[in-house]
DNA sequence: TCTACGGCAGAAAGCGCTTTCTATCGTCGC
DNA sequence: GCGACGATAGAAAGCGCTTTCTGCCGTAGA
């Protein structure tokens, strides 16, 4: 039925094990030998059993990204740069040759866990772990023990916008400095005069969520302005949409609202807009991300640019081993400042 | 160093071969032996080993998800619904747990063709292919060919969005009907009364736009309207903003442009009104599928909705085997024309 | 009481590959 | 011209699991 090496071994003349050395090419063979099973290779149709492989090497060549939320273009840029410094890596001879595949936990702990196990099972080469975590201790404790367990397995562990795991040093991390992004989107925002400033945040639970708001009120404090209403919600465009009308409830001053991303942004606006209030004329609005649509939104949306391929590259670099990790502890990457026409000076 | 199952086993003081009955739960095992083997599981933190398991049993739990873009949010919203659906497949105790995962090929067939090599390596228990596909004919064979080597294996094989192999009955296949979509909307631009109507196309030798195109065609030649410029380019913002110098330039009386799907409607979007051009004042812009930013746009884009989410959850029941196929060959899934504000009579 | 049978558990044979260890051959140095 | 060594190829022992084939034991039917 399936053509296995063996087949492949008879119809080149040569041992299994010869055809094997050929295929991963890490043991000298004859080029004669070499052709001779290329051939064969071809002739058959062979696929190499990948279960089979692994199970004997040890190893496999699956290198899991995990994502909260594949639908959001956040996750999918970071995502697919990944991938593809990844698939890239293939670059030598053969070895190098991983399938990177991004699974998609909703945010759920429980998939997160499920997916990391699954990861587990199949031997993973490495996980990519992206976007902020939840907080919850118990979850983060589970998290952390199954990845140390999957790094002592020699399965390479790389978070990309997520804390690092406090003592864990197996594992490589990539985290955004959300706290000094929010602090600058404030910072320019009390710049431009206002004062009273509200937001709407990210699930309450999640470390993005935190870090930005606290860098929103690190700002705030040092300018000596009062912190407006919060609210919290998904990240998602309904969240922003709905919390408008309850801002605006606890605060009819409000001149301003920080959105807790690009896509809340948008959902600001639209509510905004709805109310017949102009932007940035009656309200100014501030997103975080800087997502593709953000430029085409109208106004363009003033928002704090972070290196979302960039970071995926390296993270998938990360994971290949072909870049270290940096050694002495991991700085931050900085979120830029991107000002554009949703922000103005308040009126009056 | 790892735990094995026999360890288990003997932990639990029976065979190996009860264990993995009871983790397979396909043989009748006593409830007594089942409690203490799950218990010596639990106790060792044991986890199965997914290739040597894979080997033995000859099929994996893995499934693919191959998609042209996943930081697209197109693919993302589909991708995304799909792996949810194979997610929540595991439903019964045990066998069903899949692993969905999603490749990204970036539209390139050399990498399509990587992919499904690697999963046909792993021997997944199922693959989808979503979004159209090249229209190369070397291609279209060479995916063909080995698509249906893996349905012979025992993968399933699923399309989304992609025309079905002509002739290979082991595929599932759900289309969109693109053609009757671009039909549609051309159709309402013709009945605002648009006689001059502009088209950015996505790349030529994909099917998406082929039949979106094609649609557009049939609609101007029902009402006897001449065909106005059409530019290609890729799906992103860029094509559309570049491909508006060059239409005005071929036909500086358009009165309306029909992107190939929204993203780049937002690009033409954003070129017309660095132009100084309004919308739909000046010009009316139409875009397809509806993507989540597309009601927020300004004006918000009339589009073509596709069932983007529908689609990908069916695709993985599909994959999951939980829904047969629809017998007797595949009807398209159709779109619905969303009218919003980005179209209106042509002035005057 | 004896036989038959159903319900469970174990033994053991692989699944297809990798990799150590061993064997062979040709060639080089003296 | 002889022993040794480098370069290749083969034999075989697993990797950790699944599953068929047996086997045991207890109960039910006669």
């Amino acid at each position: 039925m399936t053509v296995t090496l063996s087949d492949v071994a008879a119809r080149a003349r040569v041992s299994p094990a010869t055809v094997s050395r050929v295929l991963n090419g890490n043991y000298p063979v004859a080029a004669s030998t070499r052709e001779r099973v290329l051939k064969a290779v071809e002739e058959l149709d062979y696929v190499l059993n990948g279960p089979a492989s692994s199970l004997a090497a040890a190893t496999s060549d699956l290198v899991g990204v995990l994502v909260n939320d594949i639908a959001d273009p956040f996750f999918g840029i970071m995502a697919s740069a990944a991938q593809s410094a990844i698939g890239e890596g293939a670059s030598g001879r053969a070895g190098g040759e991983k399938l990177a595949v991004v699974c998609n936990t909703g945010g759920s702990p429980e998939r997160e866990l499920t997916y990391l196990t699954l990861l587990q099972r199949q031997r993973a080469a490495a996980v990519i772990l992206m976007g902020g975590s939840l907080e919850d201790p118990a979850h983060l404790a589970a998290t952390a023990a199954k990845l140390s367990r999957m790094a002592e397995a020699g399965t390479r562990v790389v978070l990309c916008g997520r804390p690092p795991v406090p003592g864990d040093a197996h594992t490589a991390a990539l985290v955004f400095d959300n706290r000094a992004g929010g602090r600058r989107l404030t910072r320019h925002l009390l710049g431009l005069g206002h004062t009273r400033i509200g937001y709407v945040a990210g699930p309450a639970d999640r470390t993005t969520t935190r870090h930005r708001l606290e860098g929103h009120r690190e700002a705030l404090a040092a300018a000596g302005v009062a912190e407006g209403p919060t609210v919290h919600g998904l990240y998602d465009r309904a969240s922003g949409h709905a919390a408008v009308a309850e801002l605006l409830a606890r605060d009819p001053g409000l001149t301003a609202i920080v959105a807790a991303n690009d896509t809340v942004a948008l959902g600001v606006c639209a509510a905004l807009r709805e109310r017949g209030l102009s932007i940035p004329g009656d309200l100014s609005v501030a997103g975080f991300d800087d997502l593709p649509f953000s430029v085409d939104a109208v106004p363009a949306l003033t928002t704090v640019r972070l290196p979302l391929h960039d970071s995926g590259v390296r993270a998938g670099r990360l994971a290949m081993g072909t870049e270290e990790a940096p050694a002495g502890g991991t700085e931050p990457v900085p979120g830029e400042l991107v000002v554009r026409d949703s922000t103005a000076a308040p009126r009056g």
